[in-house]
DNA sequence: TAAGTGTACTAATACAGATAGCACACTTTG
DNA sequence: CAAAGTGTGCTATCTGTATTAGTACACTTA
């Protein structure tokens, strides 16, 4: 379910957030789904339980999730939240394309890139 | 010409890179065009001339500046060297359109962001 | 009761970013 | 020629973060 890739240079616990953030948003991972354990996990990804709790804290402060003692954590069910951090990447996106822009990169260039990535884009 | 902006969690050696290599890929910056001293930027900037350093190493090594001892670093000439950087942009661009496309979210949205950003969009 | 779970805390290690200071070679300018 | 400015290289130090390791406690389930 989660991979980890060590010659990316972000640090471990960003990768987990990232990766159980895209498959709550796409709907891979449905509301009140019970996530891996803390420790289970750990052993999983033969890394540290501390990291996976970070990780799980993060995503809880997000609200993409939400933990009860004893039991586990559960992917929140809140929809609002999802749009919220949709949002925020569409924030980053603009981000990069403002980069692209003021590097004086031509708009036909970008909209290839998304036609590369989305395959077919509506006119 | 050059300004710090010490919210970004970036490092102040890569919001340098970043700044002068768009001056120099948008052409704000011409071919032979000196830089700043190492030491007069540092002292512009209020930081270490070794931070300055690193970014003008990473500058020369991209290819972007040359730089000759006892006189100073200057804008590169090469026109290929802009080419390239201006393709690494757009990678990282992919990079953050499919994690947007991966998150489930629509082309549309995209869409707008880069009409946006971009303002007109040739169909 | 025992096992599994979340949570919190401390300690230790490792690495990167940034600063400080120094030394040397070169070029330009006075 | 001498001085000032420049690039370059080096070491040392401080700081913050990432990560691991270990422990302890409270809660839930079988």
């Amino acid at each position: 379910m989660i991979v980890i890739d060590y010659h990316d240079k972000r640090p471990i616990y960003e990768q987990v957030i990232e990766r159980f953030q895209m498959l709550i948003l796409n709907g891979a991972l449905e509301p009140d789904e019970q996530l891996p354990s803390v420790r289970s996990l750990a052993v999983d990804l033969s890394i540290n339980p501390n990291t996976i709790q970070r990780a799980y804290g993060e995503l809880e402060r997000r609200g993409l999730i939400y933990s009860i003692k004893g039991r586990g954590n559960f992917v929140s069910s809140q929809k609002d939240v999802v749009k919220e951090q949709q949002e925020l990447l569409l924030e980053d996106l603009k981000t990069q394309l403002k980069i692209c822009k003021e590097s004086g990169i031509d708009s036909r260039h970008v909209l290839d890139c998304v036609k590369e990535i989305f395959q077919e884009v509506k006119p």
